[in-house]
DNA sequence: ATTGATTCCGTGTGCGCACACGGAACCTGT
DNA sequence: ACAGGTTCCGTGTGCGCACACGGAATCAAT
């Protein structure tokens, strides 16, 4: 019950025991409409739903909560990072941090960790997570065909499902979290073209190992490079792309050096993994800071160069929240059965040395 | 009691009851302790405060707040938006959001509307909050000299308070919401540098009514100049500050076809106030798209000029999060003696029709 | 009319915490 | 030694919800 007198909102709380007084009938009974326990004879039950809808009562989540006598299990499977690509490193830290707000909902998880490049490890941890019968599960489906029959048997258990860095389109699930990785790359490319000159060059970076690039990663290149040939032709601007083995002795030096000796009009240079920093450091070596640096990520070191000035933007997509937030969402739907929005996206943020102390993390 | 088991994480809350029983007490004897209430002797407080430690016990907080017997009031002070300066209506609609959260943990919010020209009706409105003797207050402090001896008193009254929009400096309040609004100027003066030719001018727009320009615009405009003073003299960057009415007949057309006539090579717009669709829809009538647009705030209007490309980058605070944070800083300390970080500064978010889908409001 | 099955509902218990009340033990003063 | 006061602590109750149990009423079959 909401009373607004003059300026005021006071809140009195509508609970089942103020339905029950009203409909003559105890809160067992109100209780059994309002879950569709039991059996209520229909004309006990339409009173009592007329009654809800009329009075806005909505349920104590902490109450509600307390009573809850079932622990709810969430299993997690996510892949290890490593060195070299330490995204997976974000998501669990906000996994982690979800998990320390949920334990007031009775509510608990056991993560599952896989190695991303082998489908025989996924597979184990997709049987384990089956075998142990969790009230719900969140996933990132790296290998898709393998992911895509588990969606199936969870479905098949009434187990529900949240995707975490998710390109599955057809399937039974949840919610997805996912990022636009092709338009994180259009915006880099969109703020690059705003700040170099006609007839420039621009270098694309893909810094990683020799035996494999990240999708997401690709598809912030392509993003970036589809932008430029397809919004910009009137300023005659040429794109580089190249591929540095960071594992290789003497690299990104050499590399760099060999590209910068090759074509001096280079005006800009767009990184797609989180490692614009070593960029950064090359570019101080060699006294080229006016070259616009644009990568992605907050971490310690590009940090560090965004606040200096070589590093003009970092793209942050938050990846600790996808994790989080895929866990929240389950959560809600566990414990409140709140429906979620089916895909959600995470931010494209820019990221200056003028606003990075204000960005919310 | 986290127990971890290969890669699980699986809880059992630890409860007062395990406490109790540990330390050979009741649990209303480690309730007295952990709330320093009636009296326990020494050794037996050592005993279980010990115990507390080693265990890592935290009190389940959805039992807390029902167990919570007097419901919170939270008075919150702050002004009515008008027609030109809507700006109130956002904090006010996350505050409202935040209100409808916060009734779980049986805390209730009263709303005091001032007018923000009159000193008089934002006095009447302190002493009537100071009469309903509330659990903490949300103060936005207009009218600072009012404000400060008003948070005086309520500090002699034990009564928290969390200001918001503030500018106050050496007061006694538990936390201030506040926004950098020389720092967004700046911003904006960096990202429109970055686009334009050196040689060029920038108009920087205020538009008001002619009895008042809010503070933090002012501030926005100050960070602007300052910026390119400051960062870019060997730019050769001129800049032009205009005034317009936008209540008297034929603005703001007259005046920017005025100023464009007089000033050909004008390169880019500044916008202080969450007006910029107005110029954007006048750029637009006199084929200046190609003229850089910067503003604020995410309208309805502004989107649609954004999306189009005639605004180029809109700057975001977030005032919805203003309001809302606020009550959840307060609503943290009264019911779980959360004690909040001292200031805390909105964001300075950049969107461009690129990232304004993925934005998260 | 009697018996058995089904429907319907009220009651009691518990979740973890907050806290008031009052009995037992101890201490101090006469 | 006794009385009064103080310290210390256990017990009971309640918050709003979830849900199991079992008694009463009703219905159907014989």
């Amino acid at each position: 019950m909401v009373l607004q007198v003059h300026h005021r909102i006071v809140t009195h709380r509508i609970r089942i025991k103020d339905i029950a007084l009203q409909a003559g009938v105890s809160t067992g009974t109100v209780d059994r409409v309002l879950h569709n326990r039991g059996e209520v004879s229909q004309a006990t039950r339409d009173k009592i739903l007329s009654l809800i809808q009329e009075s806005d009562y909505t349920p104590n989540l902490a109450a509600k909560s307390l009573a809850n006598r079932n622990p709810y299990r969430i299993a997690v499977l996510i892949p290890e990072g490593d060195v070299t690509n330490p995204y997976w490193k974000m998501p669990l830290r906000g996994i982690r941090r979800a998990a320390r707000e949920i334990r007031d909902y009775n509510t608990g998880i056991e993560i599952y960790r896989f190695d991303m490049d082998s489908r025989s490890s996924f597979q184990t941890r997709l049987t384990e997570v089956l075998k142990s019968n969790p009230a719900g599960v969140v996933l990132a489906p790296v290998f898709q065909d393998q992911a895509a029959e588990f969606l199936k048997q969870l479905n098949d258990k009434g187990i529900p499902c949240v995707l975490i860095d998710s390109r599955l389109r057809k399937s039974n699930y949840l919610s997805a979290f996912g990022q636009d990785a092709l338009k994180s790359g259009f915006l880099a490319a969109r703020l690059m073209c705003f700040g170099i000159r006609p007839g420039s060059s621009i270098l694309l970076l893909k810094l990683a190992r020799p035996d494999g690039i990240i999708h997401h990663l690709s598809r912030r290149a392509k993003g970036f490079s589809g932008y430029i040939g397809k919004c910009t032709p009137s300023k005659d601007i040429s794109i580089r792309t190249l591929t540095i083995d960071l594992t290789a002795p003497g690299e990104p030096a050499a590399s760099l050096d060999k590209a910068m000796a090759e074509q001096p009009d280079i005006a800009g240079i767009f990184v797609t993994s989180s490692r614009a920093s070593v960029v950064a450091e090359y570019m101080e070596s060699r006294n080229k800071s006016e070259i616009i640096l644009i990568g992605y990520d907050l971490t310690e070191a590009n940090r560090k160069y965004l606040k200096n000035g070589t590093i003009d933007f970092l793209i942050s997509q938050k990846p600790d929240d996808q994790g989080y937030n895929s866990i929240m969402t389950l959560c809600r739907y566990l414990v409140f059965k709140l429906l979620p929005v089916r895909i959600q996206y995470s931010p494209i943020d820019i990221i200056t040395k003028e606003n990075i102390d204000f960005y919310q993390t």
